[in-house]
This record gives structure tokens, sequence and C-alpha cells, in this order.
DNA sequence: GGAATATGGTTGCATGTGCAACTATATCTT
DNA sequence: AAGATATAGTTGCACATGCAACCATATTCC
């Protein structure tokens, strides 16, 4: 039991790796198949869709989405050239700004969901048990509130 | 619709990629603070490094790696570059080539271990149990198997 | 109140990535 | 054996990302 390096749990984060390249992968595929855009765009879409007043400051998008903040600025460009979101600039904090959720923005995620639910149902839910489902997530929880707390 | 989302399995996705995201992050962080290369160039030299003779046709290391082909040979560029792996031509099949690991690179691999297993060990193996690595292990080989087949 | 510092966000630049087109060699078909 | 087709790898180009420097506004401290 106590081989340290090539124990158990050292080839579980390789695989975490490995599971996790070539998941989304497969699922950025088919949302380009399908025409739509990848993985990050309905990310961002669906965190300013549950947002209240589906609007959030620059900051507390970058940590939803986890990016870094000019990385958040770039991809809310983006977003707001293909007309999803809009920006805002803040009235309390003049440096601060918005970015809203667009009626078209909405309506993107609307037609990405399905293709997405797809894949995650097909690549991920479909082939966990629901027990597994529950460890899976309470060890993800945890690992996620350890690594925010450290870094 | 988004609901899913919220149900058990469905969060379980969205911890998944999140989880990956900041845990990546940390480790990524700790490698660049000890001016080591990214998590990508560890991951090939220890691919090589396993590999019988240390070397592995560009397409194989592509598939290890979860790069595409065109990434890969970039990839190899900036290692070669950096003297960490060279590139030699197949003998038997002239349009193949083989990445070949140097001395530098197998020293390299073994300079970024001890931070990456401190990383690893600190946010990832540390916080799971025996019983929850085990079911992950089983969970994450059995997702990646689906995937690859599928896809 | 005003200099010093911190914070929110953006931008320049260098680097990394994806896709489709391309070159060279191998394989298949007849 | 010739031509069609497939495969290994690379490259051009457009787009995405990370880092550090930057601008503007807020906050702190004397």
């Amino acid at each position: 039991m106590g081989k340290s390096l090539e124990s158990t749990k050292g080839s579980v984060w390789a695989l975490f790796l490995t599971a996790h390249a070539v998941l989304v992968d497969a699922i950025e595929r088919r949302l380009a198949q399908a025409d739509l855009p990848a993985l990050t765009w309905y990310d961002l879409l669906w965190a300013l869709e549950r947002a209240p007043g589906q609007r959030l400051r620059m900051s507390e998008l970058a940590q939803k989405v986890v990016l870094s903040r000019s990385n958040l600025t770039r991809l809310v460009d983006r977003l707001a050239e293909a007309g999803l979101v809009s920006r805002e600039r803040s009235e309390d904090d003049r440096r601060g700004a918005y970015a809203v959720l667009t009626e078209a923005g909405r309506e993107m995620r609307r037609r990405m969901w399905p293709v997405y639910e797809a894949g995650i149902r097909q690549l991920f839910e479909g082939r966990l048990s629901e027990a597994e489902a529950e460890t899976l997530g309470a060890a993800l929880r945890r690992l996620l509130a350890a690594a925010r707390e450290i870094s």
C-alpha cells in the first residue's frame, strides 16, 4: 500500500488530466460540428444568466469562469463583438465595468445547451453510477475549496 | 433547460471543469515560480521517458499527451529548441519521425518532478481518502475508455 | 487636502493553439 | 507498374492566452 509515487492515488491525477483533456475535446468537437461556439462561451453566458440582473462585474465574472482578468477582457470583447453580451460602466465605482447578457446571448446559450447536454450525458453522466457521482462530487468540491484556500 | 446542471450529476460535470481549471492553474503557478516549464512539457518528457528507447513516433506521442498532431509538432519544436528532445527520421517509414528524449530532457524532468509532486500531493492526493481515490480512479478510467471509443 | 498606494480593467507583446492546406512517402486497386 | 488514395508530419494563418506594463479611479495615511 505504501508505494508512494506509483500508488493508486498518483496515477489518479494523471487520469484526471487525461480524462479531462479527452472529454473536453470530444465535447468541443460536437459543439464545433453543430456550428456553435466553444465551451468557454457557454460557461460565461451561463454564469451571466444565473447572476442577478444577468450582469456581473468583470472581476467577479473572471473568478466564476476561472480566467485571468486580461483573458476575460478579451473573451468579453469577442462575445460583445458577437452581440451576446454588452458592457456597461459601473455607476458607483467608475473604474468598474459590468458584462451584461443580451437577448441574443440568452438565445445562444439556449441553442448551445442541447448539444452540450447530450455530450455531458453521453460522455460523463451516463457513465457514472449515482453513488460514484455523489462521491466524485463531494471529492471535487473539497479539492476545489482547498485549492482556493491555498492559492 | 439549464436546470440539469443543478442536478447532482449535472453539477458534477461543472465541478469537474472548475476543479480542473483551478488545480492546474495552481500547479502551473508553482512550476512557474520555480522557474520551471509548464505541465505540458513535463507530460511529454515523462511520456518519452517511459517509452522503450525513450523515443516515440510523433503521432503516438500526440495520442499520449492528448494533443493534435500540428500542436505536437510545435511543442516538440520548442522542446527541441530547448535541447530537451531531439528528432530522428524513421528508417522504415520515411514519412515518420521520432521524438527522442535527450539527457538534458531526462534531467529537466527530474528537476521538475519534486515541485510537481508537491503540488499534486498538497492539492490533490492529500485531500482524497484511499476509498475516494479508488472510486475516482475507476470512474475516470471508465470515462476515458468510453470517450475514446466514441470519438 | 494631497501624496502614496491599491484596485478594476485594458492593452502590447510574445507565446500557444486549432484548422485547413500542403509535402512527402506509403498503400491499395486494377 | 501507374494512378488513386491514405497516412505522417509540417506549415500558414487566424485566433486565444499569459504576463507585465499601463491608465483611470478609489482608498489610505499623514
